[in-house]
DNA sequence: CTACTGACTGATC
DNA sequence: TGATCAGCCAGTA
């Protein structure tokens, strides 16, 4: 299974409400460094999909910020998005990443690719 | 194989 | 609060 799939995946997974940011992501798939990899592999989906890719965002700090920078529209989407499922911006652009992070673990997330896998 | 790019990150200034 | 820089990884030419 390629990389950009796997990341697909487990974005899928994330519920409703939560995030992850890239790095994050790129831990749970046991490459701790990929982040950039699972950016790119994101840039790749269509525009009207129905995977939710509002729900990964980029980390500064302590804080979750939109770190699109491919069209300022698909920015602007993705914080109405992310704002619509509950998540408090503060300030406008920033929000505290503890509060709304999907908590998983590699584990779980290896048993989520093992199923899919079978599914396909 | 080398070179370059990008929806990343943490450090530095 | 930004802007830059240097590592990082996968994909593409």
């Amino acid at each position: 299974m390629d990389f950009p799939q796997k990341v697909i995946i487990v974005t899928e997974a994330i519920p409703y409400g939560k995030v992850l940011n890239y790095g994050r992501l790129a831990e749970l798939l046991d490459k701790p460094h990929a982040a950039r990899a699972v950016g790119y592999a994101l840039s790749g989906l269509p525009y009207g999909t129905s995977v939710p890719w509002h729900r990964v965002v980029g980390k500064h700090g302590v804080y979750g910020r939109i770190t699109i920078h491919g069209s300022k529209q698909s920015a602007d989407e993705q914080l109405a998005r992310l704002k619509d499922e509950g998540v408090a911006f503060d300030g406008h652009r920033q929000f505290l990443l503890i509060d709304y992070l999907w908590e998983t673990t590699p584990i779980e997330i290896a048993a989520l690719l093992a199923a899919a896998r079978h599914g396909e």
